[in-house]
DNA sequence: AATGAATGAGATTTCATTCAT
DNA sequence: CATGAATGAAATCTCATTCAT
């Protein structure tokens, strides 16, 4: 009984937390109402307080949920590959993919992650940093494998990677331009990363 | 006189502008109230009013001014250099260069601009586009040269380049790790650009 | 249940209108603040805004309400006088039983409303175009029964008594004089109309 | 030199005054800015302060100026009428002359003078005052001729009366309907106030 | 647990008025 | 005399949060 009614909860946050998904992406963090996610998720605005301290409270919520399911993605895609030239591309589709699949959450990746870093100082962004590593690790992986120059300084690489990879879906997203698809990006991206990362 | 006059005005509106950078860097943009920015550019609140429309008035006549500045520091700095391998690791010297410069500045277009829902999506950003055009012309230039593989998907390798560098500076300015130094990071980025570009 | 609370939504309502009729009446419509307003209903300022979508629309929603009543008035005092004299005397008594009644309310029609450019040019009067047509058919009816003149002009005539009814109403609540009651001026009104409209 | 002087000031005072009389009508009173009257004025805002204590005083002085004019129309126009209903009438066709002059300045008469009679408590209206003596006298003319019943209540009659046209003119104003034209209006209040007031 | 009406602090913005030029 | 930029008090309205039901 306790186990159902604490299904039943997680049930009830969890789609708190995909209306705030959609509704931060729509609006903006600042811009979002309480009432608007509380109306997106079909609860009374009270409501919303009953799973969450309050508005930061949800978005970090919603950034630590997200961002553990998107980790599991990349683990579970990843952990059995082990040429690094396939790693480091598999990572780059996975990404794309996962934008493709649902463009809001990519803009909770693209903007509310970014302000998330700033906006609570003290909160220590842990799963981000762990996005970076795995980034890391894969290029660690690639070096260790003697594929990749051994001089790279691998922690100015991830940021490079995730800043490069980043910016693409963010202006893909925007729609801003229709000049590429991301099937063109993905394969620039992978070309002049492994270009630039490989030993001669 | 006239000309004293409106060259008044210009300074009055250039303080402002310069208080305004200050503050939305300290406190971000929607937590700055404009009596923060008036009492730090020490005028009367109502006097912002006098120069701008509002709030969000501000924020976008600050990003105009000052990327104005900044595409012609780039264009000043650029436009006598030949050697397509120079000309990409000028710009990139310039780039690090105005971030160390003004970490404010930075810090505005890198977090607070990136919050304004109406900047990111209504405004139609002519000034950004520039930016990403110059960046675009310095990889034509390369592969006119013969220096970059002429295969590369330019539209692509712009906003690669663009996401790169900006990620790189925001990870500095939030300071959320030490673990690089803007020197590294100038060097790693040549490096795995030039790789990354060049025909062989 | 849902009755019972949508009767206390109507009774809060209410309660503000008559608090604004209150405030209006004193402060008039522009020096009112709608603190002045919320603290007279006993509720807090943000509550105002829960019934009413701003100030001006208290006002516009404070008028249609109080005409609705003062036109059901008006039809159940009238409805089953047949002689025409009797019924436009007893119009006149209504009108200013009415002033009597509550000398705020009558403020608020008789000054404050006038004042509000939006409610005297943009907004259409529906409820005071009612309010003048019970008027004209008053005269029509004694038109008809051979009463009144035949070549009366009932729609010069209708704003004719409409403008004078309104008028001794108001100087009698701006207090300017007080060289006649509304006693005087009742009887002096029927008279005059009167002789004014019968047909010899 | 000190007459030229004066008479320059007086000019620009009338010309603010005239300003005002326009922006008022179109605006109100409250909704106008002082900033719209100097510039309809051609004068910095500034200078209204010279000629006016502030924006209520440019009101009463506008209401007092324009009055005094209009109470020397009439004065001029009926002075030598010695007929007492040759004298009611000629006092209606000056006033919807007046009205049909200058929809601008009506509007002073319909809505900004209304406002003043409460708008200043202290402020003792004395041109108005004037003005609904002037219709007094004509009623009390038309008595002392033995024309006009001698127990009509003048002070009731000379509000009664001037309601009437006021309302007349307004809704004329308003355009709020086509359905007459003020020289049917003027014909009918003729004969209803004649036929009203007069001794059988 | 859920609701949603009510709260009230606080932010943006306006505009009458002043005063240095 | 005239100007108009600057002032800053003050008002409207918003919205995160609470709490009685």
């Amino acid at each position: 009984m306790t186990a159902s009614k604490s299904q039943k909860k997680l049930q009830k946050r969890r789609s708190i937390i995909e209306a705030a998904v959609k509704v931060f992406a729509q609006k903006g963090f600042y811009n979002a109402k309480v009432t608007d996610v509380a109306r997106q998720a079909g609860v009374a605005d009270g409501t919303i307080y009953l799973y969450f301290k309050n508005k930061d409270d949800l978005l970090i919520s919603l950034f630590e949920d997200k961002m553990e399911l998107i980790l599991q993605r990349f683990h579970s895609r990843l952990h059995e590959i082990t040429d690094p030239l396939d790693k480091l591309k598999e990572m780059i589709d996975v990404y794309f993919e996962l934008i493709e699949e649902d463009k809001d959450l990519a803009d909770v990746f693209q903007v509310e992650l970014r302000q998330s870093t700033k906006f609570l100082k003290d909160y220590h962004n842990e799963k981000f940093l762990n996005y970076l590593n795995m980034i890391a690790d894969i290029i660690y992986h690639g070096i260790d494998y003697g594929f990749f120059r051994s001089e790279v300084n691998v922690h100015v690489v991830k940021i490079m990677i995730f800043g490069a990879l980043d910016e693409l879906a963010r202006q893909w997203i925007l729609g801003a331009d229709d000049k590429y698809n991301l099937e063109q990006a993905k394969e620039e991206v992978k070309q002049i990363l492994v270009s630039g990362l490989i030993k001669f």
